[in-house]
DNA sequence: TGACTCATACCGAACGGTTGGTATGTTTAG
DNA sequence: CTAAACATACCAACCGTTCGGTATGAGTCA
């Protein structure tokens, strides 16, 4: 979603909803402080009042768009799913329905951030990874359980599944965005559920006790 | 590579070297047409003599980038095996060995522009597309044998797998650069290279004739 | 051969606009 | 009254772009 159009409590968190919405749209380059301020209602003056300079913006932003990912994923329907197979597969089809807004509402921040500062701007970088950590790592445990639950015997972690599901879902965004269709976002992410579907299926056979 | 190491022809792509190698670092709208112009050894006089202008430059810089892989796959060994499911391994394990560089060496120019310019800038968006199309559908006529040769029965298009394997990688390239780290890159590989062996295996046992 | 023309390749100073950032207010809340 | 929360005005640096110029070389004609 377009998180500008969330109520903002702050003028803070009116910068940094107007700023994620300019990135994720131009890049992090390419979007001035100026525009910012007019998309946020504010002044320069209102600006440098809570942010030391645009890089220091930077990381704030990354690391609020935890919180934001957090509320977004908070409600959706996948954690009322028992099962743990079931519950990644509800997982993926979520990231599907929210494939249905523009490109720019339902692309990540930090994966548009991470391309244009992971050189030049280390510490962007670094709040970069602790938001898709944050976020990606939350499917370890039903991962762990998924496995546990089918008897999966492998030499795969939860946590390399998580982040390569996590990596499936950037790499789609890129692909929707190189087209100007989320149709490829969609195509990926069926793969992404058939791949979990048979690796968790698999193995059922093979489970006993 | 970098690719300003190789030797470069004429001018033009002395430039194009430049701007691909800076653009993959810091981004399209971070690299000023004077910093292309320095490590291209060129003044913007002569810069503007072969482009009217940056964004001219950009498209210019995305379909060079086709060449390049081109070039760079050509000789990759995958093309000698004959088996097509054990030649979509060895591309797979191909971009594998090829992750053993620095993370600016191994990563995707055009992924990296599409995120910047894809709203803004559109014919820089199609000409991306243009270059990820060009080289991913490449593998549709292989996945196309291998479901022959195993008897696949799917709704899966080749073409579609061909886009899910270098969403795939686009993601891994993200991660690798969020964690300033190739090992993700590599994990997310190994995760592909499952799902298509098992992909092409599991039919294996279906299939007769 | 040599003078003249013309096109291409490239240089580098300069321009107007924009950028991130600052210095200095003025307003508001406690 | 004080301090935080903003607004206004402004600056130096940098941006993409322009443009007058030069160097080189190929083509033409006598």
């Amino acid at each position: 979603m377009f998180i500008t159009d969330l109520p903002a409590a702050s003028t803070r968190d009116k910068i940094l909803n107007a700023a994620a919405d300019l990135i994720r749209q131009r890049g992090f380059g390419a979007t001035s402080v100026a525009d910012i301020c007019a998309a946020a209602g504010v002044t320069k003056g209102g600006f440098f009042h809570y942010f030391a300079s645009k890089d220091e913006m930077g990381v704030a932003v990354a690391t609020y768009w935890q919180g934001v990912i957090e509320r977004l994923f908070a409600g959706a329907p996948y954690h009322t799913v028992t099962d743990p197979v079931d519950k990644l597969l509800a997982y993926v089809d979520f990231r599907k329905a929210i494939l249905d807004r523009s490109i720019a509402a339902f692309t990540c921040l930090v994966g548009v951030m991470v391309n244009e500062t992971y050189s030049s701007h280390p510490t962007i970088r670094a709040a970069c990874a602790d938001t898709i950590d944050g976020h990606a790592l939350t499917l370890a445990p039903v991962i762990a359980e998924a496995m546990a639950a089918r008897n999966l015997v492998t030499t795969m972690t939860p946590d390399s599944l998580a982040m390569f599901i996590h990596g499936t879902l950037q790499g789609a965004f890129v692909l929707a965005k190189a087209h100007d269709d989320p149709k490829l976002a969609h195509d990926c992410l069926d793969h992404l559920r058939s791949y979990l579907a048979n690796l968790f299926a698999a193995s059922a056979s093979q489970a006993s006790s």
